[in-house]
DNA sequence: TGTAACATGTAATCCGTTACATGATTGA
DNA sequence: TCAATCATGTAACGGATTACATGTTACA
């Protein structure tokens, strides 16, 4: 389990209410770890139990109060310690290449259908892409970056451009591929 | 969920035991949907009683009895619903991603052991590749596949090879850059 | 007046992982 | 004799998802 990791991460990097961790792991941090306000709350509470965050009271004109979550010194050094460890194989769950070999076993329509769906995630990933590269233009503007945070996330955000890009190829390539199934005798 | 889908779709490419099905998993179809098989046992048996597969008493001699699985008519029906329907946005979890944006937060010598971890780690996926390139060469030996199973299976497996390749030139990046953090003044 | 954003939770259910369990055959 | 492979499960636990729940302010 690595949400803990993640969220200690987070906080190391910028103490944070619930609420706008939950949007940073729809943002930046969503490129590689997603979680839910539910269970990002649910888990601050474990931690907090465990003394690896502590929370600050911030009163707030016209809005609800919030906690500022920073992560405590046992926090850090449960960090160092996993940071050590090895890495989990990671679970694959790739649904759509599932579909693409199941549409060896549909008939014409559904395989149009299903070309469909791949040209609809196309855009979205093309849209991503498109995201990553603002965020690095504006965020890592400099051919060198400043200080060892910025070189870290940068070559992550890199790695989720890569990732994106060879994405794009693939799609094409499956395309073109169901497509020349129904290609009338080639 | 798509675990029953992805289930159907082994089985449609080839009826086989619950065991067998385990091995698949941990093999091809593992390369983008993973199962123990713990989980295959308990989902056969909902598929069974959904009607969606149906088991084929096989005795072997000097074996024990397996049970050989099919698609059913029901099962087919609902894999074919299930291409229609959108692609489920994946949750992303990338522990090593998480690990290097915390580097930042660590000292030299905990930085030391990431960049031995990443060595390890990109020996895995250098073997992985190597599996998947040997595999191409086996089962794709032709310019051209000869079906649409066959051009459907391979497309993805060159999904795979794609992947794998951009993760080896990422974790290159990856590596330079944890090495820079920690040089003497440059 | 209604919607989006801010802010924090509980409850139920489902899914996945880990551990446990059994028993046979083949080959080193 | 011991390990690996074949073959099929049960049980417990924990994590993740989904639905429900509440209340405020800013803005169109």
């Amino acid at each position: 389990m690595a949400l803990e990791h993640a969220i200690l991460v987070a906080l190391l990097e910028q103490p944070a209410s619930g609420y706008e961790l939950a949007r940073r792991f729809d943002r930046s941090i969503g490129r590689f770890w997603t979680a839910t306000h539910q269970q990002i709350y649910r888990v601050l509470k474990r931690m907090e139990t465990d003394g690896w965050v502590t929370a600050e009271q911030v009163g707030q004109e016209g809005r609800p109060d919030k906690r500022r979550w920073s992560a405590a010194p046992p926090g850090r050094a449960a960090l160092a310690e996993w940071l050590r460890a090895p890495v989990q194989p990671e679970a694959v769950r790739h649904e759509l290449a599932v579909k693409i070999r199941g549409a060896a076993f549909a008939d014409p329509a559904g395989r149009a259908a299903l070309v469909a769906e791949v040209e609809r995630y196309r855009v979205d990933h093309e849209a991503v892409l498109a995201r990553y590269l603002a965020g690095e233009r504006r965020d890592f503007p400099d051919a060198t970056d400043p200080d060892a945070r910025a070189a870290l996330q940068h070559v992550v955000l890199r790695g989720g451009i890569a990732y994106e890009r060879m994405v794009l190829a693939w799609l094409d390539d499956v395309l073109a591929t169901l497509r020349d199934l129904d290609r009338p005798t080639s």
